[in-house]
DNA sequence: GCAAAAGTGTTGAAAGTACACCCATGA
DNA sequence: TCATGGGTGTACTTTCAACACTTTTGC
């Protein structure tokens, strides 16, 4: 969605995807951003996104998207929303289809380093003042993915495929900024069918070793 | 979006929408379609939808075609989701948001009368072979409406101002198709927050009169 | 007084929440 | 033997589900 279309001289309006790709680093749910060139949004920071293009459909270009920013791919990506406000962007009538996804954050460590400078992670608490209608987009995405997480495999991108419930409980206690109770916590993703022993355990850990655990 | 797009040529996505337009009559769940004419729908029977405008947001977008296909305004349209397979429109490449609403069916009974003959209510549970992929869509929008049945004011446009309870249940039951009881849910609504009671009652129904309730 | 719909409570089951101690391992 | 994180059960509260009789009105 950083180039310009032109599309104010067509009749219709123009189809582009933003995607909101979460992470977990050190405690922090963050979020991707890239910065921008062009006017009026020079040096803000956007979600990633662009024009969907005739040949692909939507779901694959927010695919593409992703791969191009992150170099990540085989990710589960789930559609949020359209937002289709007149005047969201300001280079042309584009309606967006947001997306958002979790992306284990040592997936793409070489890739957030080697790309330029104008592609980071964020702290999702401290973002403000993005582009376009990207902070509503943003705040639409985090409250899905908080609604979401207890009742679907979202967060298995964020994992590893072999984890232990700890592990997990850690995940959901940042994503959804609270603490949980372990026993709790225990018993409902037990109980949740989601997840499944694989029978193995996790040694070397200076500690009582853990049972694995993978999604179905 | 029965109208040729030629957006084949261009190298981007338009976008459309289709309203899902539900209503409530003699205890069957009914969604309006229109019958096509163009190839290779002719015949076939479709929902109500249209091209995107560049000068309108894609929710005014939906209430302009729910306006045009039912003559109803101000009535409440929630987003759906996007459809953007490639090959979902034969006419072009097109985007569809999808909306769904419930409108009172004596409020439009003039306009549906009035209109040509291909346009209708149909029993949601004997739709079958809609073009494009309406089908899916309608599924989508029947699946959100019974979730969200509960928990939100979606049910409003299907009744007057002032409704008793039992009006209002006999609604729900149409709606998830199964029988509710009276006790729980009474208990329910009245204490969700979203209706209350008037202070009015009903009069001459040959039986006793009952309270009235509003959303609020 | 009777037909017709309105209105109302209780009990048991299930799910959610709060809470504290013992266990297995590596160092 | 101790430090570290793994693992477990019970009591309370809240929510959901099943179920039947009395009340008020018009005729």
């Amino acid at each position: 969605m950083n180039k310009s279309l032109g599309h104010e001289k067509y009749k219709y309006a123009a189809v582009a995807t933003d995607v909101v790709i979460f992470t977990v680093v050190r405690g922090e749910l963050k979020v991707l951003l890239i910065k921008m060139k062009k006017k009026p949004y020079t040096n803000k920071w956007a979600l990633p996104g662009g024009l969907v293009h005739a040949e692909e459909s939507v779901d694959d270009a927010a695919k593409r998207i992703l791969e191009e920013k992150t170099g990540v791919s085989k990710v589960y990506l789930k559609q949020l929303a359209a937002f289709g406000r007149v005047g969201r962007d300001p280079f042309g009538r584009v309606v967006s289809v947001a997306y958002f996804a979790l992306v284990s954050s040592d997936k793409l460590k070489l890739k957030t380093t080697e790309e330029y400078s104008d592609v980071a992670w964020f702290d999702v608490k401290k973002v403000t003042d993005l582009a376009y209608d990207h902070d509503e987009i943003l705040r639409t995405a985090v409250s899905q993915l908080k609604g979401e997480l207890m009742y679907s495999k979202i967060s298995a991108g964020l994992l590893p495929t072999e984890f232990t419930l700890t592990d997990l409980q850690h995940l959901y206690e940042v994503i959804l900024n609270r603490n949980i109770d372990k026993r709790n916590f225990r018993k409902k993703i037990q109980q949740s069918g989601l997840i499944k022993a694989v029978g193995k355990q996790r040694k070397g850990t200076a500690s009582r070793p853990a049972a694995l655990f993978k999604f179905i």
